[in-house]
DNA sequence: AACAAGACCTGCATGC
DNA sequence: TGCATGCAGGTCTTGT
């Protein structure tokens, strides 16, 4: 569900609600989420201050006071929604984080695929869960050269290669789609026969996608939802994305004839494509 | 080593 | 109306 610019838009949401507040208590109302949340997760961050809210990936870090982190990650239909107190917690609202004279911080998630851990200051970027990401695509550094570097060699498809979060960090099945559309290479073409210039436009289309998906609060579809409630708007945008068998916003080409944009399945997950824009 | 497929879990849309 | 089926923004594990 939330991919790296529904993260960040949550991590932004975030930083206005929690940074320099105080966690006064934290309500853990179950012993697992994907994995078991850690012993003694929320006696450890009651009392703390926030200090920052940072994002790696799909990843939130919560810097706390004392060198305390809690690492959060939301999985399909995870939610981080903040509420006024007193909160009544309802179905799926497995952690509730109370900050002092301020609002309360709701983790939201009926699958349960989410996570969360604690880790340390100093500690945090060797976490099994972040130790193995690939670069932040945001990044300054991140250019076709080092987009060319990760995928060197691979005979995958592309489309799967981008989804691996070693590769890049932070991408999904949205703006994967969205990005090998917007640089006209077909998913399915094995990720190191990509040309330089193709890696060129490749690594452009990923950054602009992603930057465009931020300033319209993402993209909601089924469970995404900003922490304030309001919804992401970037799904009116999508190209390719959930529009199998629509007219290609570039091509003016007759759908009777073409059938439009393509559904196939790759990994065993849906991917959108224009057959006649991408080669 | 690289890759495909299954597993995890709930809710929703669809079709009979 | 009710039930079965398939599908969903992710990632980890198992098996080939």
């Amino acid at each position: 569900m939330p991919e790296l610019p529904e993260v960040e838009t949550i991590r932004r949401g975030l930083t206005g609600v929690l940074v320099g507040r105080r966690l006064v208590r934290v309500v853990q109302r179950r012993a697992d989420l994907r994995v078991p949340i850690p012993a003694g997760f929320a006696a450890r961050l009651t009392g703390r201050r926030v200090t920052a809210v940072r994002r790696r990936g799909k990843y939130l870090l919560v810097d706390c006071d004392g060198g305390l982190v809690m690492l959060g990650h939301l999985g399909m239909s995870g939610r981080l929604v903040v509420a006024a107190p007193p909160v009544a917690p309802g179905p799926h609202d497995h952690l509730l984080f109370e900050t002092d004279d301020g609002p309360t911080v709701v983790f939201h998630d009926p699958r349960r695929f989410g996570m969360v851990d604690l880790t340390t200051t100093d500690a945090w970027s060797g976490h099994p869960r972040l130790a193995a990401l690939g670069p932040e695509p945001l990044a300054d550094g991140f250019t076709g050269l080092v987009l060319g570097q990760q995928i060197a060699g691979r005979r995958q498809a592309i489309k799967v290669t981008l989804l691996d979060q070693g590769v890049v960090a932070g991408l999904g099945n949205i703006y994967v789609s969205e990005s090998l559309y917007r640089s006209g290479i077909l998913p399915t073409r094995p990720a190191g026969s990509l040309s330089t210039p193709e890696v060129e436009r490749l690594a452009t289309a990923i950054r602009t996608v992603l930057t465009e998906a931020i300033a319209a609060g993402g993209s909601s579809l089924r469970d995404y939802q900003q922490v304030s409630g309001e919804l992401g708007y970037f799904q009116h945008r999508f190209a390719v994305y959930d529009r199998a068998g629509s007219a290609c916003p570039t091509c003016d080409c007759d759908i009777a004839t073409t059938g439009g944009i393509a559904r196939a399945v790759q990994g065993n997950r849906a991917t959108f494509y224009c057959p006649r824009r991408q080669r």
